[in-house]
DNA sequence: CGCATGCTTCGGCCGCGGCCGAACTGTGCG
DNA sequence: CGCACAGTTCGGCCGCGGCCGAAGCATGCG
């Protein structure tokens, strides 16, 4: 009865052209803007909000704000399952992952650079990936929080963790610039991109907020993180 | 692009609360008619016949003929998945199942029946479908095969596969009356309709099409097929 | 401060599509 | 053959919702 009812909203949401062509474009994980979502879509910038709002009302996408633009990526892996159930009824093959350009042109600046004072691109996207997936840090939206196991890793990798003080804004996410994607910052991230120097794992590019992976830090990272930068 | 329409076509079908009520009532796999479907959609004939003929056309159902009815059902397992993650999406609850009546009102009838020369009602389905997940039969819409596998099992229960002569209708499915999904009928549902007759695990009621399962019968339906009535 | 930019709200246009009544096809039954 | 019943097709009504132009906030920058 009223299940049916929600279930033809949900879908609703998603049998519309524009709308669909949004969700799409947000399968990968990324948070884009409203204005890249309208320019996807095809439709002007004021249509879009429309969309949008009903979207996150129906708890599809979910909206972060960060200065005067507004993120929105899918609210949740359940959503994404959806919509790659509905491709395979639809007989569709999945979008051929068009490469657009986004972000900062610099190749050097989308794979690794400091934000502040963490560290953001592929490198901090992909630390920040590999320790949610090892249970070493819990990322929600609004926080995030270091596990046990995550302590034992830090104190093994060199950094000690906080005492009680600042513990509030030690663990948290932060939405990446060019991935589009969430990296650690706070504490732990400033203590991670600290102790990435000091190993001389990474470099700083002269006149650059752009950093550089050294020989040694590509062996470290693969070796400490499990992770590969292509 | 054109991932996009698709997406949001299907969706869109999904998206309307007459058909989303359909599809919901079809979720469990059985077959109903058009005007089954008006019934629990809450909307006329006529206006569920134009609904139907776009599901199909889609591919989230199929149809198949039986005499003056039309008996309409998901299309595959993969829709029924896709609307099990929009529902999920959607927040909502399975729905409760409700015992709508349908079929013959007598529950021997319901449990078990001959159907011309073969077995039908839950027993006959259940045969099928355990039949089926073993990879002994492969039942298509339009015909059906026995696998090598399946040849081993019947030899050991007693039943001489088919010599090459009518081997054309010899594995066939059969829309089941009460149940609603498929039996098996052909040459091979009679032999093992014959076969379970011969075995005493059956017995005919008088003056009707029910058969009575017997204490022996449900062991060694146990025993051969894995099957449990209830 | 004022201007530019990103996004939202408002108002109105318009077309798609769901709905039903009525009439038609086709199957089964006596 | 005529009747009953399941289902479809046709035609027309009507309302929901997508779309944009214009105007209204918010934020950031010089």
């Amino acid at each position: 009865m009223s299940s049916n009812a929600a279930m033809a909203e949900t879908a609703a949401l998603v049998g519309d052209p524009a709308r669909a062509c949004m969700l799409n474009a947000l399968m990968d994980g990324r948070a884009l803007t409203a204005g890249e979502l309208a320019s996807v879509a095809g439709i002007t910038a004021q249509t879009a909000s429309g969309h949008l709002a009903r979207l996150s009302a129906a708890g599809l996408l979910a909206m972060e704000r960060q200065g005067r633009h507004r993120y929105h990526r899918l609210a949740s892996p359940a959503v994404a399952r959806m919509l790659e159930a509905i491709m395979q009824v639809a007989g569709a093959a999945p979008p051929p992952a068009l490469p657009r350009r986004i972000g900062p042109a610099d190749a050097a600046m989308r794979r690794a650079r400091t934000c502040y004072d963490h560290l953001a691109g592929r490198l901090g996207v992909a630390i920040a990936e590999a320790m949610a997936a090892r249970g070493q840090v819990e990322l929600a939206t609004d926080g995030g929080a270091v596990t046990p196991a995550g302590q034992d890793f830090l104190t093994g990798f060199g950094i000690i963790p906080e005492p009680g003080g600042s513990r509030r804004a030690f663990c948290r996410p932060c939405l990446d610039w060019s991935e589009r994607r969430h990296h650690l910052a706070g504490g732990l991230g400033a203590a991670l991109c600290a102790r990435c120097f000091e190993l001389g794992w990474v470099k700083r590019v002269p006149q650059s907020r752009a950093v550089l992976v050294t020989r040694a830090g590509e062996a470290g990272l693969r070796q400490a993180f499990g992770i590969e930068l292509g």
